[in-house]
DNA sequence: TTGGCAAATAGGAGCAGCTACTATATAGTA
DNA sequence: TACTATATAGTAGCTGCTCCTATTTGCCAA
């Protein structure tokens, strides 16, 4: 197993950064403080957090910025590929900046999700029909349960 | 590919009907006409349809029933395995009655969910240090992308 | 460097989708 | 048939966005 549960350091922190930079110009996005603070915030995780927790973190550093804000962003994160959402049932929607391939482990119950990685989950092949008939954009592995902290 | 689109007939819907009323009172729930309605217009659609859909379809038939009993219904039918929830982000949860193995293709465009079944899907192996540490009750395989009403 | 402007933000109102509450009704049973 | 625990209808309340508007700011061009 690839653990991928280490946190990132400040020099990949930087680079990612400068990515996001250069990438926001060439998608024609302004680069402010705002969006720099929330990207910056979550990629320094892997609780992938809510808009809200994200919120609570910028503001610790950024005191103005409101919750509106931090929801704009990661949607325009989203669509230029800097981040993407972790699906859910009901509660508020959680990101992941993570660039490398990996899938998750949810817990029902506390509703952390984990990463991991397994190799085979990447390489699993999409059928022929579906291919033919639909657009595909993206194959989506995860696995549900209850995690070693909740089940005692 | 094994067609799982076409609908339920009269005599599946009435001994999948029969088959709950036994489950319902075997879990010490009461049978009640509003429980049924809503078990049975799920069995009836493939389109995963919202809490708020299930109501106006069974509205037409039980004019006086409340948004809030299909909610806690559904609550219900996925606590005793008659339905399951379609992961979605941020829109109202979508429902499943199917009992047979199947995935999902979902529509990022239209919001549609389109069942089809790829048996290696269902094969997939979960790695050993996710079963050790965590404790698996489900694993899920999905697709998104554009589907072929959308892609024009 | 500075000025102009389109893009972005802050703050708040509005909305969707549940979820909790309470009085009434009813399924299961004795 | 009568009793009681469970379920329901109607409504209020809550969470997580999303929209709106006035103000600010990053970026570009002069
Ligand atoms: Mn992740
Ligand atoms: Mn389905
Ligand atoms: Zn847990
Ligand atoms: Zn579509």
């Amino acid at each position: 197993m690839k653990n991928i549960e280490n946190e990132i350091d400040g020099k990949e922190l930087k680079s990612k950064t400068e990515w996001f930079v250069t990438h926001c110009r060439r998608a024609g996005l302004k680069v402010t403080p705002q969006r720099i603070a929330v990207y910056q915030e979550l990629l320094k995780t892997n609780e992938h957090p809510s808009a809200e927790i994200l919120y609570q973190k910028v503001k610790q550093i950024f005191p103005s910025i409101s919750l509106d804000t931090v929801n704009r962003t990661l949607v325009t994160l989203s669509e230029i590929g800097a981040a993407f959402v972790v699906e859910g049932s009901g509660d508020a929607k959680r990101y992941d900046a993570g660039s490398d391939k990996h899938q998750h482990f949810k817990c029902i119950k506390c509703r952390r999700i984990i990463d991991f990685h397994h190799k085979p989950f990447d390489d699993i092949k999409i059928p022929a029909y579906i291919n033919d008939k639909f657009k595909v954009l993206r194959k989506t592995v995860y696995i549900e349960g209850i995690c070693d902290l909740c089940d005692k």
